[in-house]
DNA sequence: ACCTGAACACCGTTCAAGT
DNA sequence: ACCTGAACACCGTTCAAGT
């Protein structure tokens, strides 16, 4: 909606140019080194700049985890009508789509800087299950935090692989990842199934 | 076992001293105070004798979390007979006793430095209830995600509720700790009804 | 509205050297 | 077996000042 919104047009930047600088970042270095001053030196600006458009770090942190958490451009956008595993599906694949997503994410929840991703989609469709107003936000939420507790975990566990198969010479057979993504869908009919359990309880 | 382990008493340190130095600082400044010079400080020693007894604050803060998630002196020790919610309660109860616990354990957890904690005796409560193997380690590694993923934001609104009531005047009512309570025994009641759901299939 | 330049008060880690 | 002292290469944040 700005006139001047294209990283490599303007002279000066916005918030926006400041977040996707980050997510370059991001994904070349990792979290590690997402540093203020990195997110500086690619825009090419003194670090104090940053603080003109956040107050802090986490605060810009919170911007990235938003657009991590947000759906992509013409990707399936998970529409309102979807079931409570297909949402999480998607925050799955939303998180495991950039480098160290689910730990940035899951910081900004813990500091409060971030609304619970897919929340009201959950809920929406948790009461399409005929659940009431209070238990839909209660699996809501353990969905959620199932999700984000896993794929923390699992993406961890992914890079620790990548890491020792350079000095290990076990090189990862793609079965390894067939195997987690497997583990995290067994987990989630778990949970959905608890979900309808609750429930179902006449 | 050391001839010297009593923290007052010895002259020099041992990896021991400095794990409860470090959960001391923790208890008093919080994780964002848990620094190798505040840990160094506390038993009146230079940051690089740390460095003698670990080979980088990941893995001090990995002995931090093994203490954190095992069990204390007198109370219950969880009993390898404890049933699914019991086990995952106890958990809660671990990291819910010591200052930005889960966020520690969590860390740890993500780098591959802690044993998902809890894991052998949730499988094993899992068989009791007739769950083949895989099945179980599926379900033992949900409510571990869940629990940890649940309790480290529960900590953190618990921490904001604290700070908020400083200068917003509104006084935190225990009322408001009970209902966080009762959330998550109603989200662990929805991932335990899953994980019996899921067996029940004949 | 957006940025510079310089400073402050910290970090984790390394290393030669001591006892 | 355990520690000192000093250094290195970083951090996030603040602030007066510029355009």
């Amino acid at each position: 909606m700005n006139a001047l919104q294209a990283g490599d047009a303007g002279i000066r930047n916005g918030k926006h140019d400041v977040v996707s600088a980050a997510m370059r970042v991001l994904s070349e270095q990792g979290l590690p080194g997402l540093s203020m001053r990195r997110i500086a030196e690619e825009i090419q600006v003194q670090v104090s700049a940053l603080y003109w458009h956040f107050p802090n770090k986490q605060a810009l942190l919170a911007a990235v985890s938003e657009q991590i958490v947000s759906a992509q451009a013409g990707v399936d956008d998970a529409d309102a009508s979807a079931d409570l595993a297909a949402i999480a599906t998607a925050l799955h694949e939303r998180l495991l789509a950039h480098r160290d997503g689910a730990e940035i994410v899951s910081s900004s929840l813990a500091l409060g800087l971030l609304e619970l991703p897919g929340r009201t989609h959950l809920m929406s469709a948790a009461r399409g299950l005929g659940i009431d107003e209070a238990s839909a936000e209660v699996a809501a939420d353990t969905l959620v935090h199932f999700v984000i507790g896993y794929t923390f975990h699992e993406q961890q566990r992914m890079h620790a692989a990548v890491v020792g198969a350079a000095d290990a010479s076990v090189d990862l057979a793609p079965a390894h990842v067939n195997e987690r993504l497997d583990a995290f869908d067994a987990g989630l009919r778990i949970v959905v199934a608890g979900v309808r359990a609750t429930t179902a309880a006449r």
